[in-house]
This record gives structure tokens, C-alpha cells and sequence, in this order.
RNA sequence: GGAGAGGUGCUCGAGUGGUUGAAGAGGCACGCCUGGAAAGCGUGUGUACCUCAAAAGGGUACCGAGAGUUCGAAUCUCUUCCUCUCCGCCA
């Protein structure tokens, strides 16, 4: 979340460009600063009384050391008014607390200064493409009709075992799957990613602390028995190894990556978005993090844009990367590009990879700071990004290398998948 | 799941209800010493919020978390979470 100090300084700042986001800020903000002055008059008033209290105690222990029996009983009296007065003024400064900590939570993200405007996905402007789109013969078809005749996914039957959305990969497929896995946790590596490998639930102050809650509370799956979440993404657990962290400035910037599977509700998404691979209720993903220097995040997240673009180059894919408008923006982030990959036989550009600036938005929440050369803590940066998302990577693949002798695996895979065609 | 022990600062570790934000040790930082280093000596070393134009200074809160008893709680009581040991179960 923004930070209480950074809105009531800038106020008319944070209104303007929460517009960009569609977000009419006006009096939510005003709401804000009321309240944040509110919580500080409480506290003067808190602070001042329990001062004198404190001061009374420290009499009245000197006074019965001093055997000065009458003297303590009259200071003790004082006290009685005193504690009630103290006990009203906590409980109006935690409620006041409490109300800004709700609105704060409801306040997206400031949007970089560099994105634009726009309400919808059409919106996003094309940064830049690479590759090229294949001329398929005229019998070309989807991934979910090249699964079947291959044998490598299996709909059916993860819905006869979980439901819509868990698919059974075979053979194959499977390898296939885990060939891509490996590829890139490899070249995440090689890029200078610690790889690390999270739990996949997590408790709420985990998901509290990069956004999903309170926020999307109902796209996560929730164990209610033991109160823990299936993580949606890698970076839920990942970000939060640096929740409640004070970091030295020359730890910076951390680099993580780590392979996860995907649980996702996907609540009111339905449609013909979601055949085959398109939309899943778990996948599988590798993540990279960076925690970094406010002064050097926006060079990091081009560093971390360039690097999934040389992926989807390795993997021979027609890509394009789009700069998101603010509209089609997330809550928690300043600056997202997503990466597509074009869907031969089914003509469309799937979304696989979004990489985001969150600035000091999640890291405010996180509690994540690092010490700066005058020994003051300041918040970090923090970023993420996909690299990359399996699922729809695996259509493109299957669909755009369709051959008449079968599926052919670009090079650069073939090392890991141990096969060179699926036929 | 059953029984027991315990949760204190960067780490270890003391702590009797009353100047304890917290002894002591280690670590770390700075300074002195040195040609340089080690050793030695000295000094310093939490976070958040508030106050102050700012700095200095001052105030409040925090000894797993929450509530309570008390004039006063790290210390007493209750609830809860977590860790460890033993037993049980088990990949």
C-alpha cells in the first residue's frame, strides 16, 4: 500500500494519478488525511497521558520505599482518572488506525509516469515484437485437438479426478512439461536468479503482505481447517522470505526465481477464453523476484523485460510485449509489461508473462527495508515477472510447430525434452 | 494426536513486579594504538509512531501475539501461536 506519509504530502499528486488507473481517489483521499490527522491528535493526547502516569507510578514506588504511606494513597487516587481517560483515548486511536489501515488497503497503486492512459486491454500500447507468425497449413489445429491425437493432455480425465481446469498431462506431454520447467530455472540461473523452492500454501499475513488479500481473497483456494492459502504464484512465498526484513543496502538487489504450481479459482471466467490450456485452476510457473534499490528498480525492470524476450526467442516463438494501460493494470502495480505469444491455429496472442514494478507498494506492506549509508531504514523496491507460464507457452508450441510428420521441438529444448518430435 | 520444556535485542544469554529499551558476553561500526594488520584499549550499536521549522532533544509503545490483575508487568493470571524433547502415527 502507499504509504500514509507519502498521500498526505501529495495529495493532490496521488488523486491525479490514481485517475490514470481509473480510480476516482478524490474522497477516499480526503478521508485519509482527515483520519491520519485525527491519529495524530489521539496520539499527542494518548502519549501526554500515559507520560503522567508512568511519572505517578515512579512517585508512588518511591513514596512506599520511603514508607510515606498517605502520600502514595492520594498519588494512587490520581491515577483512577487518569487510566480511564488513557483507556478511551488507545481505544479511539486503535479504531482510528484500524479505519486508515481499511482505506489504505483499497488504494491501488500509483501508476508510473510512463503508462498509458486507456481503460481496456486494447488500450495497451505494442512496445515491440520479434519473431514470426507461421503459415500454417489450412488443416492446422488447436492445442486442445493436437493433446488428443498425440495423447499428451488429458482434460477428461483431470476432471473426472479434481474437475474443469486440472489437466493430466501424459507421456510426452509431461515431459514436455517438465522439460520447460528445467529450461528455464537453468536459464534463470544462468541469468544470476537463487533458485528456491517456497512452500505452496501460505498463511494470510503472507498473503496479506504482496496484496492477494484482502484484495482477491476469492481467487485463492483456502484450506479453511488450518486457515492457509494455495498460493496463486510463486511470488506470494517468495516475496514474503523478506517480509519483516531490514536488509543491508549492498544485499541489494536479491535475485530469486523458483518453479511453483498454480492454484487458481478463476471465479467468473468462463467462456471459450478457457478451453484447453487457456485458462487453468493449477499450472505450473517459474518466477523470478527482485528486491531492489528505489534508485535502480526501472533499470532492473528492463533488465527483467530483456530477459523473458531472449525465452520466447529461444523458444522460436512470434512474441510481442505490451505496456499496460492503466485500466488493465493490476492493484499492486506501477508498471507492468505483459508478454504474448501468438496462437497459431487458434489466430489469438496468449498472455504469458507479466513483469511489474510494485515500487515500494508491496514492500510497505511487507515491511521490507534495507539501510541506507546514514543507517535509516527505507523501503525497497520489488518486482516480479513470470519466466514463464507454462500452459499457454505449451499451446503455442504444440500448435504453431504443427507438421504433417508431427509437432517439432525448437532447439533449444531439445536438450531437455530428450526428444525432437512429437509424433 | 498425547506428555513435558521453552519463546528476551544482530547472536548467545541474565532478569528479584518499581529510573530495565532491558545486565553480561559475542558480533558489528567508529576512534586510539600500528609502517600495515592482529591483539589491546575506548566509544557506540533496535524498531515504529508522535512532538519540534529542522537538527539536537523530548514523549509513547514494543521482551512470540492478544487480553487481564496492579499505581506500576519482560517478571503474576488467562487465551492463543510457535519451537524443542519424548511417545504415537507416517512419506
Amino acid at each position: 500500500m502507499l504509504t500514509l506519509k507519502y498521500i498526505t504530502e501529495n495529495t493532490t499528486d496521488v488523486i491525479t494519478r490514481l485517475a490514470k488507473k481509473n480510480f476516482d481517489g478524490a474522497s477516499i483521499i480526503a478521508h485519509v488525511v482527515e483520519l491520519d490527522n485525527l491519529r495524530k491528535t489521539t496520539q499527542v493526547q494518548v502519549d501526554t497521558a500515559s507520560a503522567e502516569l508512568n511519572n505517578l507510578s515512579k512517585e508512588i514506588g518511591l513514596f512506599l520505599k520511603q514508607g510515606k504511606q498517605d502520600e502514595a494513597a492520594q498519588a494512587k487516587e490520581k491515577t483512577v482518572e487518569l487510566k480511564e481517560n488513557i483507556k478511551i483515548l488507545g481505544d479511539q486511536q486503535t479504531a482510528v488506525e484500524q479505519k486508515l489501515n481499511e482505506l489504505l488497503v483499497q488504494i491501488p497503486n500509483l501508476p508510473h509516469a510512463s503508462v498509458p492512459a486507456g481503460k481496456h486491454a486494447e488500450d495497451n500500447l505494442i512496445e515491440r515484437t520479434g519473431g514470426s507468425i507461421p503459415n500454417l497449413p489450412t488443416d492446422a489445429v488447436p492445442h486442445w485437438d493436437l493433446a488428443k491425437k498425440y495423447d499428451l493432455i488429458d482434460f477428461e480425465l483431470g476432471v473426472k479426478i479434481s474437475g474443469a481446469g486440472f489437466p493430466v498431462y501424459k507421456g510426452k506431454g509431461a515431459r514436455l512439461q517438465r522439460a520447460l520447467i528445467n529450461f528455464f530455472l537453468d536459464n534463470a540461473m544462468e541469468a544470476g536468479y537463487l533458485e528456491v523452492q517456497p512452500p505452496y500454501v501460505v498463511n494470510a499475513a503472507s498473503g496479506y503482505g504482496t496484496g492477494q488479500l484482502p484484495d482477491k481473497e476469492g481467487q485463492m483456494y483456502h484450506c479453511t481447517v488450518d486457515d492457509l492459502y494455495l498460493i496463486p504464484t510463486a511470488e506470494v512465498p517468495v516475496t514474503n522470505i523478506y517480509r519483516d526484513v531490514i536488509l543491508n543496502e549492498n544485499e541489494l538487489p536479491i535475485k530469486n526465481t523458483a518453479y511453483s504450481a498454480c492454484f487458481r479459482r478463476e471465479a467468473g471466467s468462463y467462456g471459450k477464453d478457457v478451453r484447453g490450456l487457456n485458462r487453468l485452476h493449477q499450472f505450473d510457473k517459474v518466477e523470478i523476484v527482485q528486491i531492489q534499490h528505489p534508485d535502480k528498480s526501472y533499470e532492473t525492470l528492463d533488465q527483467m523485460v530483456n530477459y523473458v524476450q531472449t525465452l520466447v526467442e529461444k523458444l522460436e516463438l512470434p512474441w510481442r510485449i505490451l505496456r499496460l494501460c492503466g485500466g488493465d493494470m493490476s492493484f499492486t502495480s506501477a508498471l507492468t509489461f505483459d508478454f504474448e505469444v501468438f496462437s497459431a491455429a487458434q489466430e489469438r496472442w496468449l498472455e504469458v508473462s507479466s513483469v511489474s514494478n510494485f515500487e515500494s507498494y508491496q514492500a510497505n506492506r511487507l515491511k521490507c527495508r534495507f539501510r541506507t549509508p546514514d543507517k535509516k531504514t527505507q523501503l525497497v523496491h520489488t518486482l516480479n515477472g513470470s519466466a514463464m507460464a507454462l500452459p499457454r507457452i505449451v499451446a503455442a508450441l504444440l500448435e504453431n510447430n504443427q507438421t504433417p510428420e508431427g509437432i517439432r521441438i525448437p532447439k533449444a529444448l531439445i536438450p531437455y525434452t530428450g526428444f525432437d518430435l512429437i509424433d
